[in-house]
RNA sequence: UGGGGCGUCGUCAAGCGGUUAAGACACGGGCCUUUGGAGCCUGCAUCCCAGGUUCGAAUCCUGGCGCCCCAGCCA
């Protein structure tokens, strides 16, 4: 077998990987027509409203990965145009999580709400032009007279007013005068469009609450249709990606740009991500957090950006999952969460060190090691990577083993510890088992086996194979810990198929606590947030709050391949 | 005839008139293995339907069918 053969190919595998897709597509056709200049310039616009999860890791990855391809800039900036939903605290998670998904908007920081005074000058401009107007009519009345989906609205009775009380109203607006909802100002455009949004959409409302950014400033903030758009120009913006939904709203987009005659970002809209086994919406996220479902948003479980860095995955393994899933149009398309895990699983196992843990022990006694003997066997880190090093381990007589890998009465194709069978303690010895001692109720308590000094680093003379390789924990050198086993946290893969209420698809089992359970020395000390792999049983991250030097609390990121487990099943 | 969008393997997704219809995940078979891990080999779609254009169509046209989004002074 070559060693050398696998880093040529991965190096061609890599530059034959040039990710094309439509929105790319668009942008070479841009540069091709000179359009833009051939200058590409995106924008990663949350709302300081919630916690980024996965969906948004997709847009961050393309965004910032577009403009990375094509040499352009991508700036981070806050949509925050909705004092009452937004709060500084998710102002600063939210550039947390992007820093730590691995990417920077350099001195690009942006707040929608820092061109307030420039967007009240283009609705000033619209009104002037007789494109805009305030409307006397309540929150109601205004979606009455929208009319429905197959009806044509009709028009305000207040649609035809003068510039000048325009501008007269809209400024009192701006100074007070009117209490929340009293008046907006509308756009002037069709209501009888077969688009809602066409139908006179509101730019301004009142709302007298202080902006979480720019403090009292205002009592009239802009809508996101009349924000977003402009905060693009303003920013010469190239190429504004947003998703679906939005869909509807583009000829808006493009309506009030060419009404104002200013600098025209070209919007592109693609489909959100869905992953199944779990739900995206902010609001339903919340529901768990709220309701107690989860231990609050950066639970383990949970599909936001801080839960899965909690959990422990890599930022890697996720940007590589963006990449992988590709880019579309289509909807309704949900993305099967094992290819995240399968990214995952591909990350850690090249650089995630090796360790030994037994998570439900039972105590291996080696009747013919010698009492009070202690041997060290060198230990490789990572058979991945032969410069992740080698590591001591202790061995003594007496060892915890995996409860899981003893049957006393073992079915065929089981090649673990059972009683007169001989397996492999992983770097140690040969040990064949002699005797299951069990109490009253039948428990196993102890086992006890004898060693072939023969097999000393694990193997023999004589060439013999054994079937099964156990990891194993030395007794009097065992760390206590505390493990937490995480799972799906549903139990279907649509856990709102037909209907249901998400609620009642809860997996019961997507989190078991072990406790006691016994890990080799060297993690006694580890680090919060530094992942191993557990030896057999999966990849495993130091909690970043709880584990404590000494005290040692794991999280299972995601579990090994079993194909052990799957012939189970069958 | 409200408006908009989408329909290619179980899933995501390439394909842009001539390809054996990419690739990945999942799944199956085998090899190998001091992790039943990893790795390696291998199997796995004729493209929503029906007509038409063409020497030739997943790709073009026509007509169906299906699914999704939109009636916040949310984003």
């Amino acid at each position: 077998m070559s060693d050398t053969g696998t880093d040529s190919t991965k190096e061609i595998s890599e530059e034959a990987h040039e990710r094309s897709d439509f929105i790319r597509e668009i942008i070479k056709e841009h540069n091709a027509s000179g359009r833009f200049d051939g200058r590409v310039h995106t924008r990663f616009p949350p709302e300081p409203n919630g916690y980024l999860h996965i969906g948004h890791a997709k847009s961050i990855c393309l965004n910032f990965g577009i403009a990375a391809d094509f040499g352009g800039k991508t700036n981070l900036r806050f949509d925050d145009t909705n004092p009452l939903k937004e709060e500084r605290e998710y102002i600063e998670a939210i550039k947390r999580d992007v820093v730590w998904l691995g990417f920077d908007w350099e001195d690009r920081l942006y707040h929608a709400s820092e061109y307030f005074d420039q967007f009240y000058d283009f609705a000033v401009q619209l009104i002037t032009d007789g494109k805009a107007y305030v409307d006397d009519l309540s929150a109601e009345e205004i979606r009455q007279y929208r009319g429905t989906l197959k009806a044509p609205g009709k028009e305000s009775p207040h649609r035809n007013r003068s510039v000048e009380d325009n501008l007269d109203l809209f400024e009192r607006m701006r100074n007070g005068e009117f209490g929340d909802g009293e008046k907006v100002l509308r756009a002037k455009i069709d209501m009888a469009s077969g688009n809602i949004n066409m139908r006179d959409p509101t730019i301004y409302r009142i709302k007298h609450a202080p902006h979480p950014h720019i403090g009292d400033k205002w009592c009239i903030y802009p809508m996101y249709d009349f924000a977003h758009c402009l905060s693009d120009s303003l920013e010469r913006i190239t190429h504004s990606i947003c998703t679906l939904e939005f869909e509807d709203h583009r000829p808006l987009y493009d309506w009030y740009l060419d009404q104002l005659g200013v600098f025209h970002s070209q919007q592109i809209e693609f489909a959100r991500l869905e992953l199944n086994y779990t739900i995206m919406s902010k609001r339903k996220l919340l529901a768990l957090v709220k309701e107690g479902s989860v231990s609050g948003w950066d639970d383990p479980r949970m599909p936001t950006i801080m839960g899965l860095r909690r959990r422990g995955f890599t930022p890697e393994s996720i940007r590589d999952f963006c990449d992988r899933i590709g880019v579309a149009k289509r909807m309704d398309s949900v993305v099967d969460i094992a290819l995240l895990e399968h990214c995952l699983r591909e990350d850690l196992n090249k650089r995630a060190p090796r360790v030994m843990a037994v998570l439900n022990p039972v105590k291996l006694v080696i009747d013919n090691y010698p009492e009070g003997q202690v041997e060290e066997f060198d230990a490789d880190n990572n058979p991945e990577d032969d410069s992740a090093g080698t590591r001591k381990i202790p061995f003594t007589r007496e060892v915890y083993i995996e409860r899981d890998d003893f049957m006393e009465d073992p079915p065929k194709k089981f090649f673990r510890l059972a009683p007169g069978r001989e397996v492999r303690l992983k770097h140690a010895y040969y040990v064949t088992c002699t005797d299951v001692v069990q109490d009253d109720a039948g428990e196993i308590v102890e086992l006890h086996c004898t060693y072939d000094p023969e097999s000393r680093g694990g193997g023999t003379p004589d060439g013999r194979r054994v079937k099964g390789t156990l990891q194993w924990v030395s007794v009097p050198h065992a760390v206590d810990a505390e493990v937490r086993l995480f799972d799906r946290l549903f139990n279907k893969p649509d856990p709102e198929e037909k209907g249901e209420d998400f609620r009642a698809n809860l997996n019961p089992e997507s989190l078991v606590t072990m406790t006691h359970c016994k890990v080799e020395p060297s993690l006694a000390n580890a680090e919060p947030e530094s992942r191993y792999q557990f030896l057999r049983h999966g990849y495993f991250c130091a909690d970043m709050r709880d584990t404590k030097p000494g005290q040692p609390v794991f999280n299972r990121t995601v579990s090994l391949r079993d194909t052990w487990a799957k012939m189970q099943k069958k």
